[in-house]
DNA sequence: CAAAGATACATAAGAATCTAATGTATCTGA
DNA sequence: TCAGATACATTAGATTCTTATGTATCTTTG
């Protein structure tokens, strides 16, 4: 089972900078194989969303990048910047604040008029 | 606090669903209340999301509508069809299982390469 | 050793879905 | 009376994703 398209929107950049903060420095195919990994298929970012984001992210000024070459190809590694690791406990916190709403909204049986 | 909007893109559908099979039968208006008043302000529907997305679940044939007068002012209630039942149950699995997925992408400690 | 598949970057047209603004109209309480 | 709440609805614009495409290199396998 892959999520439908419409719940990943809006959660991207959050998981993202997570996985930047909890493992230092990252390259976009990285990242989309790491959440595939970790999500055990359930989540398969494409790269057509991955690379918009980074670069948003980048010119926020909420990651820096390095460039290394690996043989003759190129791997561009992002990593937070510090308003980069605020950023991330903001996103993170509000979005872990939010699920706990939406888990309550979703368990709710209240009367049935 | 209010969640920032591209959080809340994606869920719209699932809620009003969900509250639809709470509650039997709703009108628009009192949705955005209902949502506000269980989420403690958190969430704040708008009536521009809102409106589309219950012409949307109608002409999907995920809800039916009957309208009513109080005084001269109209209200249209929306209820839940059978496969509008079917579905929301699919959606609300569907969120809580990817609501637990990110909750485990969240929380992940690894190592720091 | 050729070809397929994986690695790795990137952009762009179009779709979907929301925000913010606007419009219309009625009801209620101070 | 008049502001604020109730109640519907639409629309321009923004955001963010999907799908497709493009370029190029590296690796594995028949």
């Amino acid at each position: 089972m892959i999520y439908s398209s419409e719940l990943i929107k809006g959660t991207l950049k959050t998981i993202v900078l997570k996985l930047l903060a909890d493992n230092k420095k990252m390259y976009g195919y990285e990242i989309t194989q790491k959440v595939k990994e970790l999500t055990l298929d359930k989540i398969q970012i494409t790269e057509g969303a991955l690379y918009p984001t980074l670069h948003a992210l980048e010119s926020d000024g909420l990651v820096t990048t390095e460039t290394e070459f690996i043989g003759k190809r190129v791997r561009k590694y992002y990593s937070l910047s510090p308003s980069g690791k605020n950023k991330t406990k903001e996103k993170v916190s509000e979005l872990a604040d939010f699920m706990e709403t939406m888990k309550f909204l979703l368990d709710i049986k209240t009367r049935t008029v």
